[in-house]
DNA sequence: CTAGCGGTTGCACAC
DNA sequence: CCTGTGCTACCGCTA
């Protein structure tokens, strides 16, 4: 007997691939395609999402009316708590059956569970299914013996045990179940997207890039139209100071919101592959998707994941916050170039190269400022029109070499590093115009120009450009000892077995070397207890406590 | 249990 | 110009 159902629209925001459209049409009379504005995501003092990447869904949003109304239907958009707006749609509607793409994000597994709960109690059968990932990531920990694997290498063995992922579904029918034109809450005024003004935001979107499907599959075909730089791309030779053309596919936007389908990425991938000779991962094309993946996995099945505290692969570093520091690299005012040029990106597009992002998150954290990651990853959380919860704690943890990567002393220089890939400084010109007249001699380094020559370019170091706020030579040194000491100090354990467990200090941890206890290593001091191999280190121990209070706020600035 | 391997993406300086 | 080394001794995985 046919029914009235709900497909609900969260992620996945797309016609193709999408198995929940599919089921959500079977055996329907009606079927209502609902978005929910969810006031969550909109917190005013402290923005969950920025203008750029709230814009970004509002016309993903668009277009996929638009392509729902090619088929006969159109899309809801309600507003409210997802828990208040479904039991009453359940009601006034009639709904039997509620489908949705499963989310695996915190917020979307509790809000689900209350949905599911509330849906019980309206006698509505919630089918759910997997679409946003390549697989079922609960699958491949169960596979994995039970804990998510660490590092990319036994990712990418596990991934291949599996098998290829499942392959995208079949398109809807051209004709889908219609609404119920009289069903109550439905009225195109009501139920229509919202500008951005309506959302509440003061400033213009200012992202060169357009959300929705139609535009993820148009740049989709683009990339993957010239099938010998789809089998020879490797991403550490990209270069993240092209601009004008970005040296890679720029389709994170649309895998973050599901305008483009994860699985059919990699099923085209694998079909170039057949034809052709070709890299892999984790430098290739079908890499990045099981970066993606690979993030995916490990951030659903580890507790606390997108914090120091508590998160039992995150390694406890005693970072210092800064106001100053922290406002001066939130707002592209460091006095290095080419760390300001990239946070000014970040704001204007609201997308950066990866090694790009690298720069500054380094910058922020281990290499120079020694401010907690997940200050940073806040930032990113608001501007970037990609922002992927897992994917962004996991690469803040990353570079600040917090899990997965721990050889802190390769810190990145906010100097040398874009001056490989940009020697004349474009990228720093077109960002920050305000040094588009500095010789190229002083581009990365403008405090270095004589005062003539900062004249001639009509920026003067400390009126119209900031000085750097701190000497990167001293600053990376002092968070390369400061690091060590909190690596010594104590790693984590990963000692549960499965998903919840959250205890972890039961376990005893081993070393291999003297166990400096934290507050004398903090100090600075070489202790007696220490193995004679230590020794050598008395010498050293002068220098890090210099070194160390160097990083004090007070005495730090240059 | 443990040693050895290898890791998407550093840099400056010495030789 | 090249390769090696210090920074400081990394760590999950595999055999």
């Amino acid at each position: 007997m046919a029914t009235n159902t709900i497909l609900w629209f969260r992620k996945g925001l797309r016609i193709h691939d999408n198995p929940a459209l599919l089921d959500a049409c079977n055996n329907a009379r009606h079927m209502y395609p609902v978005f929910i504005i969810d006031p969550h995501f909109l917190k005013s003092g402290s923005y969950r999402v920025g203008v750029n990447r709230y814009n970004f869904l509002l016309e993903s949003l668009q277009d996929l009316d638009s392509r729902l109304r090619e088929r006969g239907s159109r899309l809801l958009v309600m507003r409210g708590k997802p828990e208040d707006v479904l039991p009453k749609a359940f009601k006034d509607w009639d709904v039997k059956r509620l489908c949705y793409e499963v989310d695996t994000e915190p917020y979307a597994m509790a809000r689900d569970e209350v949905v599911k709960s509330l849906a019980s109690e309206a006698c509505v059968d919630v089918n759910t299914f997997i679409s946003h990932t390549l697989y079922d990531t609960a699958e491949l920990v169960k596979k994995n013996g039970g804990r998510p694997p660490l590092t990319m290498q036994a990712f990418t063995k596990l991934v291949d045990k599996m098998g290829d992922p499942p392959y995208p579904a079949t398109d809807p029918p051209a004709k889908l179940p219609p609404l119920s034109e009289d069903a109550p809450g439905t009225r195109p005024e009501d139920t229509c997207v919202p500008t951005w003004q309506e959302m509440g935001f003061k400033a213009p979107p200012s992202t060169l890039f357009k959300g929705g499907e139609t535009e993820a599959l148009k740049r989709f075909q683009m990339s993957m139209s010239d099938a010998s730089w789809v089998a020879a791309f490797e991403k550490p030779m990209t270069d993240p100071s092209a601009f004008e053309k970005p040296a890679t596919t720029v389709l994170s936007p649309y895998l973050k919101f599901g305008c483009l389908s994860a699985r059919l990425f990699h099923a085209e991938l694998l079909k170039v592959y057949k034809q052709k000779k070709h890299t892999e991962p984790p430098v290739s094309l079908r890499g990045q998707v099981l970066w993606r993946e690979f993030f995916y996995t490990v951030g659903g099945h580890t507790p606390n994941f997108h914090k120091m505290e508590g998160n039992p692969i995150c390694r406890q570093i005693d970072w210092q916050d800064n106001e100053e520091h922290f406002n001066a690299w939130r707002e592209g005012r460091t006095g290095f170039p080419w760390i300001d040029a990239i946070m000014t990106q970040l704001r204007e597009w609201g997308w950066m190269h990866h090694l790009a992002r690298h720069s500054v998150a380094c910058f922020l954290t281990r290499g120079d400022l020694y401010i907690p990651w997940e200050k940073g990853m806040q930032v990113f959380e608001e501007y970037l029109i990609d922002q992927d919860h897992f994917v962004n704690a996991g690469n803040w943890m990353w570079l600040s070499a917090s899990a997965f990567f721990s050889q802190y002393f390769r810190v990145y220089s906010p100097v040398a590093f874009g001056k490989k890939y940009d020697p004349e400084g474009k990228y720093i010109r077109k960002f920050l115009p305000v040094l588009k007249d500095m010789p190229t001699k002083y581009i990365y380094e403008p405090w270095l120009a004589p005062l003539e020559v900062q004249r001639k370019a009509k920026c003067i170091v400390g009126q119209d450009y900031p000085r750097p706020i701190v000497d990167h030579a001293v600053a990376s040194k002092a968070c390369i000892a400061r690091i060590g000491v909190a690596y010594r100090a104590g790693r984590p354990s990963y000692a549960g077995a499965d998903d919840g467990e959250t205890e972890t200090a039961s376990k005893p941890v081993k070393r291999k070397s003297g166990n400096v206890k934290e507050k004398k290593a903090a100090a600075g001091a070489a202790t007696a207890e220490d193995e004679p191999a230590e020794a050598k280190k008395a010498k050293g121990a002068k220098r890090q406590k210099k070194i160390t209070e160097t990083l004090k706020p007070s005495s730090d600035s240059s």
